[in-house]
DNA sequence: ATCCAGGATAGCG
DNA sequence: CGCTATCATGGA
């Protein structure tokens, strides 16, 4: 529908800092899964909106009068080069965000990020988004782009309304019934998404952890993917793999709970950011995939 | 063929 | 508290 740069609405704080953004990093970047890359871009929705991302107009120096929505969800406005001076002065944290400085953290709408990171368990990147890309198109809004069809991920609602057939027939296993549940908790008004916005952050967790399925990782993620909590520190293989190898490297075993009190204390108030540049450069240069 | 993946959880000691 | 088996599915 809108494409990057043609907005009209006035901004009245000007970008502190260019978008120095890495638009493909970003969206491949394991945090969201269902960007289509096309000649000159990427392909989506943002919530309802389909949406043409190109890094050409990210690049621009008029990129301020790129559109709200897009400047929102790709966190543009993130004080980029403060939240780096945050993190901790150590060789590993310095190489993971030479490796890819153009990484950002998103700001995805949260049903959508819980409903993918429930999706997520135990899978790969690649899985997470084929299922993903198959639960947008047989449950969600179909909308045009460019000629494309794209889909908006499926509602609460209409996820609520399936049967759990429905959902092992996208590949979902035994996450089928986590899916299911979730979106008939938030349905029901059981968990209120909406409200866990102005929730402190012990408590969300709390909340989100009650959904099946629902634990500490995706919990988190869920905060920092989709509610800007930047102190937030996933731990999943990947980032656990790194933190062993790093900074407990003589020890044979170290538990899931001592790398969580050893985050949140070493990483500084932007750690789910820093995770974000640990994950993907550990993902891409010791995974060899 | 075997192992592993942006995990969570029940059951056990 | 910590440890373990188990849960579907497909790519490497």
């Amino acid at each position: 529908m809108m494409a990057l740069g043609r907005s009209t609405d006035l901004d009245p704080e000007p970008v502190e800092h260019p978008a120095v953004v890495n638009l493909s990093a970003t969206l491949n970047s394991g945090q969201v899964f269902h960007w289509i890359a096309t000649e000159n871009g990427f392909a989506g929705c943002i919530d309802q909106t389909p949406v043409h991302l190109m890094q050409s107009e990210l690049d621009t120096p008029g990129a301020n009068r790129i559109g709200a929505a897009v400047r929102k969800y790709l966190g543009i406005h993130h004080p980029i080069q403060k939240i780096l001076r945050t993190f901790p002065d150590d060789p590993v944290m310095l190489s993971a965000v030479q490796f890819c400085p153009g990484l950002r953290v998103i700001e995805q709408p949260s049903w959508e990020c819980l409903a993918t990171f429930l999706t997520s368990a135990l899978k790969q990147v690649s899985h997470i988004r084929a299922i993903t890309l198959l639960l947008r198109e047989r449950f969600g809004r179909p909308v045009e782009l460019d000629g494309m069809r794209l889909h908006s991920y499926p509602s609460p609602s209409a996820i609520a309304r399936l049967t759990l057939a429905d959902l092992l027939a996208c590949k979902l296993g035994f996450r089928a019934q986590n899916l299911l549940a979730a979106a008939r908790l938030v349905e029901s008004g059981e968990l209120d998404l909406l409200a866990l916005r102005d929730r402190p952050t012990k408590e969300a967790l709390d909340q989100l952890c009650r959904v099946p399925g629902v634990g500490s990782k995706i919990a988190n993620c869920v905060l920092l993917f989709a509610y800007q909590r930047f102190d937030c520190f996933p731990i999943d293989v990947w980032v656990a793999r790194a933190l062993r190898e790093t900074y407990f490297p003589a020890r044979a075993k170290i538990s899931l709970k001592e790398m969580q009190v050893f985050a949140a204390s070493y990483f500084g108030p932007y750690a789910g950011y820093a995770q974000q540049f640990l994950f993907h450069h550990w993902r891409l240069t010791k995974g060899k995939r």
